[in-house]
RNA sequence: GCCGGAAUAGCUCAGUCGGUAGAGCAACUGAUUCGUAAUCAGUAGGUCGGAGGUUCGAUUCCUCUUUCCGGCACCA
């Protein structure tokens, strides 16, 4: 006769088999009501679930997080009922838990249309109301294929094919509806209180692009109105930060049709630009980089010998002359290794680092380019590390090092990190790839960094580490890389004499920290809502006149500052000063300075931050010396603190 | 590239069930010289993304196309 064991450590026995929703009932009717599955020994059960031997027991309700996972899970089941109830003909597919909701993937003619998306929410608004039960039910494996085939869910029936056969599926009932799912569910419907459908979109089948399209229909799920409320007006905050609007408000750049894919810099966003190359620059110095620059139109010969040509050509922009194909460069690393392989090299050269801010062009397929995210041109902070077997962990650990020196000089904590091994289809020996990879892993390891295994998702001539940090809207970008190459330098013959006196393949490494400038700025911009530390703003500060007496004052103060190397502009508009302060707040111009009468007497500027502080009246050098030290600090310092 | 949606003034958007369009802000002109997030008045501004078709007439309907947006696939 089972004994539960409740999280608290209390016990409770029983002289018969019980449900989880017994043991709740037996703790407290308000318990067993807000039950919505149990957790067995670390196993998520149904309510349902009939426990027979001694076990340990925790309760799930709406509070626990594995209870909003089991509702978003339901709700995804709700959604499907309802579009078969509305639209008989779709077949549906998987609907699966995502961040913040759910989708469900349906094969239908019908292209589901925003009114659709209204009509299927009302329907799910309506079934949750009935309260409908929630039954589970198991089916052999080989009976379940046939029972979907039947219902004419050939998707369905597809999925449980390739469960090995004699296995038990379990499939879950309510109303009318029955799908095939692992479980656990919500005891009932009526469970389902907050959930909104957000879009529909495509989706291949099996992930896979040669497969037909599905119709993905997304939804997001909370325990309650107020925090579904909550969630939708942090999405409304979210877009508030996009890059593409505030990119446009704070006048940095600008996208048109006649060059997708490609960035028009304005002078605001060509400063920031450049501060971030400037800095990376002084980063490469203090690290043993050489800088280079190499030709952006490069005869096709070279990227077949690499091996880009035959994977890639269809990505690359070509251009024509004469007899010759040349492609405009998608990367620098080939043009790296002719410069390596100019002269001979000693092991005593290595490491040799090669840095370069390379202009490449990829055509992008039109589908993926997203503002600066995504983009065809672009440039990054890419460097090729020529080196020994032996130099690869120190190299990787020294890069990965200054990775997070400079993440942590944007203001950049949160960085997800993957290990992406060998793909399918590449270049190079299992041997080598052996050696690579574990390479990577253990120097990951060795700097005790939490990372994901990526398999399959690797270059194809290496593995590599990708550094990644996500959008406003929770998308994860790519920004840095280490990848590790034992093939290019051998296809395109660089070698090395070693202490043996023999020859030697180098090994590459590529390496990008901020990936390409365009989309670290998009971020950049998102993660501070554009507000963004006074070193890199455009403009650090706008000196404001009262009025039209104090404009030679203010252009003195424009002056002084600018000497200093100070980003530095002056208003001096005949318009009220609350006007201009409002205008350069919304452009986020860190200081502003207001000048009158008290301040041009005594020689000093009225301070105010963009978030609205004042800091009083200022002299000249009190001032200067204030912006100098927030500069050089990357804003870990302020004036205001 | 694939699925769906969108494109109207410099910007944000409204509108026309087919009769060549409207607001706010910005711009320009004038007045105001005003101390910490919008001073007032006036003026001007658009082949309604592009090409073709239907029609007496198309910004509106149809076809094609380009770009953008949201996903999917891709991402050296």
């Amino acid at each position: 006769m089972p004994v539960v064991t409740l999280p608290d450590g209390s016990k409770r026995s029983f002289d018969h088999p019980v449900s989880v929703h017994d043991v709740a009932a037996d703790i407290g009717p308000g318990l067993a009501k807000a039950a919505l599955a149990g957790k067995i020994d670390g196993k998520m059960v149904d309510t349902s679930f009939v426990i027979e031997q001694d076990a340990d027991l925790s309760i799930i309700t709406e509070r626990d997080e594995e209870g909003l996972e089991v509702i978003r899970h339901s709700t995804a089941h709700l959604l499907a009922q309802a579009v078969k109830s509305l639209f008989p003909d779709a077949q549906v597919t998987i609907g699966p838990v995502i961040e913040n909701g759910f989708y469900y993937d349906f094969a239908c003619k019908r292209a589901f249309t925003p009114e659709d998306l209204q009509k299927i929410e009302s329907k799910m608004a309506e079934l949750a109301k009935q309260d409908l039960a929630v039954s589970r039910k198991v089916m052999p494996r080989d009976e379940a294929v046939g029972f979907f085939r039947d219902m004419g869910e050939a998707y369905k029936a597809e999925i449980i094919s390739d469960i090995p056969q004699g296995e038990q599926i379990s499939l879950y009932q309510q109303g009318d509806f029955i799908d095939l799912c692992r479980g656990p569910h919500v005891p009932s419907t009526g469970k389902l209180k907050a959930f909104k459908l957000m879009k529909v979109a495509g989706a291949y089948w099996r992930g896979d692009s040669n497969n037909e399209m599905l119709q993905r229909i997304y939804g997001t799920a909370w325990t309650d109105k107020k925090a579904l409320q909550a969630y939708l007006h942090r999405l409304e905050e979210a877009e508030k930060r996009d890059h593409r609007k505030i990119g446009k408000a704070m006048d940095l750049f600008h996208t048109q049709e006649e060059a997708p894919g490609m960035v028009f810099w304005h002078d605001n966003g060509w400063q920031v630009y450049l501060q971030i190359q400037d800095y990376i620059r002084s980063k490469l110095r203090d690290h043993g980089y050489q800088e280079v620059h190499t030709p952006q139109v490069i005869d096709r010969s070279l990227w077949e010998k690499s091996g880009h040509w035959e994977k890639f050509h269809d990505d690359m922009f070509t251009t024509d002359s004469e007899n010759r194909t040349y492609a405009i460069k998608p990367m620098n690393c080939p043009a790296h290794i002719q410069i390596y392989n100019q002269g001979l090299k000693s092991y005593r050269d290595l490491p040799l680092r090669l840095a370069e801010f390379g202009s490449c062009h990829r055509n992008e397929p039109s589908g993926t380019l997203h503002g600066l995210m995504r983009v065809r041109g672009f440039v990054q902070d890419d460097a090729h590390i020529f080196c020994t077997e032996a130099q690869i962990l120190g190299e990787v650990s020294a890069f990965i090092d200054l990775l997070f020196e400079v993440y942590r000089d944007f203001g950049f904590e949160d960085v997800i990190i993957k290990l992406s091994t060998r793909p399918e289809q590449r270049v190079g020996a299992d041997h080598l790839w052996d050696k690579a990879e574990k390479a990577l892993e253990d120097a990951l390891n060795h700097k005790q960094l939490d990372w994901k295994l990526q398999p399959g998702e690797g270059a194809f001539y290496g593995p590599k580490i990708e550094f990644s940090l996500k959008d406003c809207l929770d998308r994860v970008w790519q920004l840095g890389t280490i990848q590790l190459d034992f093939s290019m330098p051998e296809r395109l013959g660089a070698h090395y004499i070693a202490e043996d006196g023999a020859k030697h393949v180098p090994v590459m490494l590529h390496r990008a920290i901020l990936g390409s400038l365009e989309r670290f700025i998009g971020i950049l911009i998102e993660h501070y809502a554009g507000a963004l530390p006074l070193w890199l703003a455009p403009v650090q500060v706008v000196v404001l006149n009262i009025t039209d007496r104090y404009a030679e004052y203010a252009k003195k103060v424009e002056e002084t500052l600018r000497n200093q190397g100070v980003r530095v502009k002056s208003d001096l508009r005949n318009e009220k000063i609350g006007f201009k302060i409002r205008e350069h707040t919304i452009q986020r111009v860190p200081y502003l300075l207001v000048v009158g009468e008290r301040e041009a007497d005594s020689d000093t500027v009225a301070v105010r931050t963009r978030s609205g502080k004042d800091l009083g009246s200022l002299s000249l050098q009190a001032l200067t010396e204030g912006l100098t030290a927030e500069i050089a600090s990357r804003g870990r310092t302020a004036l205001e603190a």
